[in-house]
DNA sequence: CTGCCGGTGACAAAACCGTGACAGAGCCAG
DNA sequence: CTGGCTCTGTCACGGTTTTGTCACCGGCAG
């Protein structure tokens, strides 16, 4: 797997698929110039398979598009359960109602022609609401956990994790209760296409552990389900 | 852009406990138009009460309020061990670290002034988690079964299963009341090539009544058919 | 170059599962 | 009622699988 960017501040990463260049190109220089890592396919095939691998923050999806259009990548990648915001763009007003009516829980569409200011305010509209969705903080024993900043704090004392960690603390956090099997894990953290070895997940587990639990013997949040995988309690 | 309303399945129903009545009042507006099912209490004792009478699937709880505060109000909820997930409104964020340090089983909270849309977003996202582990739980006599934590509660008290040791008992919960010939319980939980001994059961069954059952000697719940199987009953 | 991070492999430790042994309970025939 | 047969409850043990942990390596950034 390939990691492009060491995103310390959290840039958000933006996909535009789309096949007209100067439209590509455009909007690519804007997004940028908002501080946006921005990710271009210009064809339907290679845009989804980035969304896959790279995992955006936000998807920018033209409709018409070669070999693999709009409506398809989004119902792929729904299937998948990759659950990507997506905006879409279209020329035609008629394929606007094709996109309410399909409820693939698209965020938002344009259409052609669009001013590029209106579609910034939207991409930021989007993106501060699915962060939102995730709140600031949040806390168990004690740890607080302060998902903006990427930082825990255990008893009052910073404690850093590396943002593999923190990946996998979230996904747990964001999942307590629940059991999660390995193979779970390894395509929410690692991604769809990425083979590990159990490994890698027992390791990473592991590091946590001596990281947030009191006595690594005996984890109180970090829960081994044997044979499954791993659980989060608070 | 809306997302089309989904009311296929039953109305959600949200207490609304906030003594600012404008602010009540414009929430309770919003949760309604969103298709919830809204309750609305303006104080703590009678948010308390409607609480523990009415069930709502999901509490949004002011902190400040006469005569009982939102966190007393959470504790005895959790003392009476009902789980409803609770969002916490909040003016102060010094609270915010009161509510985090609680460790009250708080699902979210949101400082004032926040946005309503925000709000419905969480609200959202808190019902929707919740649904997703709601079905899968189910108690008898003093034993609570959660299926997606793969635990049980045996009088408050967390058991551990082990994975077979589970599935076993899914088997027996799910089909309470029938006679479950000892072949058909190694076919459903062992699987169809499986060829173990009588035995093997038996000892599962040992162990899982070690677990659930007060008096091993004189089971309640998981009973001895003799020269058949077994059979449970709640 | 050096230090951090992420990932792999090896090995030890632990947990789990299944079996056999045995005792005791249940059932039936005599 | 009783003896004998069968079935079940229970225990302890060992093999197997899964997990914890350590050491190490390569890549990348500073």
């Amino acid at each position: 797997m390939k990691k492009t960017e060491n995103k310390k501040e959290t840039k958000r990463k933006i996909l535009l698929v789309e096949d007209d260049i100067a439209i590509a190109f455009g909007l690519q220089k804007n997004l940028k110039f908002e501080g946006y890592e921005v990710l271009v396919a210009t064809e339907g095939e290679a845009g989804l398979e980035r969304a896959i691998d790279e995992r955006p923050d936000l998807i920018i999806l033209d409709i018409m598009l070669p070999r693999l259009n709009g409506f398809e990548i989004c119902e792929i990648l729904r299937k998948k359960e990759i659950d990507i915001p997506v905006i879409f763009l279209t020329a035609k007003s008629q394929e606007v109602d094709k996109i309410l009516g399909f409820d693939l829980g698209c965020d938002d569409y344009m259409t052609k022609p669009f001013s590029v200011r209106e579609l910034l305010a939207r991409v930021k509209t989007v993106l501060r609401r699915v962060q939102a969705e995730e709140p600031e903080k949040m806390a168990f024993g004690d740890v607080k956990v302060n998902f903006t900043a990427q930082t825990i704090k255990l008893r009052g004392e910073m404690v850093s994790l590396t943002s593999r960690e923190f990946e996998l603390l979230r996904l747990l956090v964001h999942s307590r209760g629940k059991v999660l099997p390995r193979d779970f894990i390894l395509n929410k953290v690692w991604g769809y296409n990425y083979y590990g070895t159990a490994r890698t997940i027992d390791n990473f587990i592991n590091r946590l552990r001596q990281k947030i639990e009191d006595d690594v013997e005996d984890p109180k949040h970090i829960l081994t389900v044997r044979g499954v995988g791993y659980k989060f309690e608070r």
